[in-house]
DNA sequence: CTATCGATTAACCATGTGGTTAATTGAGTG
DNA sequence: CACTCAATTAACCACATGGTTAATCGATAG
């Protein structure tokens, strides 16, 4: 299992499927039972029941037990956390550096990195 | 493969390996071919090849050859959209909802809950 | 032409994932 | 107690994923 992976990528892999990513804006309107979760889809009650598995193990969603039902509420950090990885590249999707810059950029480097070879023998090795 | 998959889930998926975020951060700081790309992970070349071009499926990086080298370089574009789901749940994971209001609310809609059942014949059908 | 070098492809393996049906648990009703 | 109902667990299946080693391809240096 992705057990020992660290939390964004657990996060990440739990954002990586469109049933999920439908349960998670569901909860968003309010908490819901795994059956009124489960409700829109084509799909079996163990099916869903795994998705929700994923999703607590990511710590997407929380469950608590009332009689006979599970009570599922959603539990947004995680995604604080991958929405903040995600700002860091901001600026690469907020104009230059995605495409404007980059053109220069490019034939500019390709020069440097073609006089920096020169010596093809021992190329790059860690001294 | 998750090849029907929708964009999203492209993204997201790309997104939750440590290895491929790694590369990704390295590219944040400027292009860079194959080999400098796996420099720093204990790992064969195939393994980096496989990883580029998940990013590569995903349209996180753009590939270019030059001579017998290949220069990725970051596509931050799908990184904008998955931001953007993320987005949404913001006021989630700022305060209230998730642990404030929350609490009083449950025990609100257990009783609404309650309330809505005592007809447990015929409880929850599509009319 | 030959050797080398960066990178990819091929073939293979172990494990994870998303789904199924059938069986099980636990609570509430008659 | 017997039954039903929400949900989970068990067992299974097809296939994706992440890694390996060995072979291949294309470009360049000698």
């Amino acid at each position: 299992m992705a057990n020992t992976d660290d939390l964004l990528s657990i996060t990440f892999a739990a954002l990586a499927d469109p049933t999920r990513r439908a349960i998670l804006t569901r909860l968003a309107r309010g908490e819901a039972t795994v059956g009124e979760l489960g409700e829109p889809f084509d799909m079996s009650a163990p099916a869903i029941s795994k998705h929700l598995r994923v999703l607590e193990g990511a710590g997407l969603i929380a469950r608590e037990v009332d009689a006979r039902w599970r009570i599922c509420r959603l539990r947004a950090k995680p995604m604080h956390d991958a929405h903040d990885w995600l700002e860091a590249y901001r600026r690469h999707w907020e104009g230059n550096l995605d495409r404007l810059v980059e053109f220069v950029e490019r034939t500019h480097r390709a020069e440097a990195r073609k006089s920096a070879r020169g010596a093809p023998r021992a190329p790059r090795k860690k001294p």
